[in-house]
DNA sequence: CTGAAAGCGCTAACAA
DNA sequence: TTGTTAGCGCTTTCAG
């Protein structure tokens, strides 16, 4: 039955000489055993080549596993909409194993949110965790207690730089950057680069899209050593003010042939000012696909857009914990780099 | 345990004041039942939310259940080589619910090998069939075949304009001919478009790119109206033969900038030529990921590759079937056309 | 047509 | 330290 194997724990337990409580002593660490029937049983399990039945193991175990991820709240249409989407292909593969999934969801901008969501986490003492991180100090401090507790936990969208994670799943950012001047570019005589980026209002918060302008500005550099790289900043908040702060850009510089590109999902905002105006000769390039970004595609004011599957890294995190909790395995690569996807307007709808 | 779930099939036998054999005969439709005890039963049933346990269910029912992929044989970085590794995916999500996959291959230029696949697989009686035609009436009469015996069977990379199945998961093939011929022209001033294709040697054979080249076609009439298109055969078999046809092909016209495209999965052969000349000139874009097509695209010989993950394809097509075996359950969509993805040299070495 | 009972393979007390 | 045993929730005879 189970993978065609048909040996059971009576089978080891009978061939080892012992009972089948022993067996499960040692196939789960449970209670002492002498190192003599260990080693025996061990031994047994290898040459037999016994695969225990989880089904029935969860059938007697009753046990009640849950798993809470950390992620920041949103609104519709935003970025962070895909990863609940992928929570909840995540929680219908761990409800069939009796794991429940619960999701927590934090203000990014806002540091004692996110502490407070993990303390609500571990005061609700989950069996295992998947966090998107933003704040460094904080994540450390709960992924060190996570550790302590031996509770498994896996990064989202990005991670930290210690080691008790079980996996990882996130964008290669750097190299999303280098990818995205290419498409940008594209072999083309550009002398200016415009990046639009988000003017932060708080102090101290990590920009999550630094190391991936690094990319960019890395490739300008390498490909296009005359080029101009221009910053401009827009508030995500005042269309108006976002309005004002483009047509000062346009305005600098009579060349209506652009090269615009935003690091972050937003790049809509760039494309709204773009229809409003009626300008249809800049070249733009963006990431993520929410539903404005892809109708910004459609439409033509946005011409490629570089995304990922951020569905599927909390799908796999959870996969990946699930799996870990019920078949006592580990992922196969710890450190997991989805793919880029480059969409534009002919394979834009089939993207998921 | 089982998604929160507490209730049993002995709490709808006691509430419904019959055994609790009674009730897993009308929950398998099994036996005969009494119309008053079914009406009670299904009653019961809804009122208390009951959801049978998956686990206990395996555990006690020892059935033996395969499911048969039928695919094209290969050699060693050949296309359906990635589909292999798909099945392998699939395997181990159906192993966990006791399933058995094993794989059938077929010589894809055989009718009668097609034939002996399809014959083997309906003698060993399977419970489920993933299927990769490519012959089409001997596929129709045994998909007829299998619907009659209440076999379900989800295609694979294509499928026919019948309806019994189960899913289909592959690519739209018109749209990544649409989606090639954007990338090879890519808003530039081309003149010529070079199609290299291969020279099939056996007759009747459907020629599975003809819907991409349509596309492909398409796309450059209306695009590019005074576009020519230009088709060159070469055998996959001699590369003499091959390197004699592209030699003609550059000798009858000097222009060394030509735009060159393969519909399926053999660019390297056009790759291989270009290195071999010292001939960097050309823009070529492909389909699909071997290993041969990567290691062109990092070095330069070909721009651009288009790709689909014919392994998520036959893993998700096992998944369906066993899904539907064991929890009974229909795929969202039937029709399940993957993602079409651009990969270039800054992408590819993420891809998978 | 229906109930009773014996498992499926494993876990978790409880004794010894 | 270890064996024994009573289930987990469901399926499947076998009587009746």
């Amino acid at each position: 039955m189970n993978e065609g194997n048909k040996i059971t724990i009576n089978d080891v337990a009978k061939a080892a000489g012992v009972s089948k409580g022993t067996v499960d002593r040692v196939l789960h660490n449970r209670g002492e055993v002498s190192a003599k029937s260990r080693d025996r049983i061990l031994k047994v399990i290898e040459e037999l080549g016994y695969r225990p039945n989880f089904y029935a193991s969860i059938l007697a175990s009753r046990k009640n596993y849950t798993i809470s991820c950390i992620i920041p709240e949103f609104n519709d249409g935003e970025f962070w909409e895909l990863t609940e989407k992928g929570i909840d292909q995540g929680r219908e593969y761990a409800g069939r194993f009796g794991i429940t999934i619960n999701a927590v969801m934090y203000d990014q901008y806002d540091l004692d949110s996110f502490q407070n969501a993990c303390a609500k986490v571990l005061a609700s003492d989950p069996s295992g965790v998947v966090i998107a991180p933003m704040f460094r100090n904080e994540t450390l401090k709960f992924a060190k207690e996570l550790s302590e507790r031996h509770v498994p936990y896996v990064y989202i969208d990005s991670k930290l730089e210690e080691d008790g994670y079980l996996a990882y799943y996130g964008m290669p950012m750097y190299q999303s950057g280098y990818l995205c001047a290419d498409i940008l570019t594209d072999g083309r005589d550009v002398r200016k680069v415009h990046i639009i980026r988000i003017a932060r209002d708080k102090r101290g918060l990590s920009d999550p899209t630094v190391t991936r302008r690094t990319g960019l500005i890395d490739y300008i550099a390498e490909h296009y050593p005359d080029c101009r790289i221009e910053n401009t900043f827009i508030d995500p908040k005042s269309r108006e003010e976002r309005y004002r702060k483009l047509d000062g850009m346009f305005a600098a510089d009579p060349d209506p042939d652009k090269y615009i590109v935003m690091c972050n999902s937003r790049v809509h905002f760039v494309a709204d000012y773009l229809r409003d105006r009626g300008i249809r000769t800049c070249r733009v390039v963006g990431f993520d696909v929410l539903d404005r970004n892809l109708s910004a595609l459609r439409d033509g004011y946005v011409q490629a857009l570089i995304a990922q599957h951020s569905d599927r890294q909390a799908a796999s995190a959870i996969t990946a914990i699930t799996d870990y909790l019920i078949l006592h395995t580990v992922p196969q690569k710890k450190d997991n780099y989805t793919q880029m996807d480059i969409l534009n307007k002919y394979n834009c709808d089939y993207y998921i």
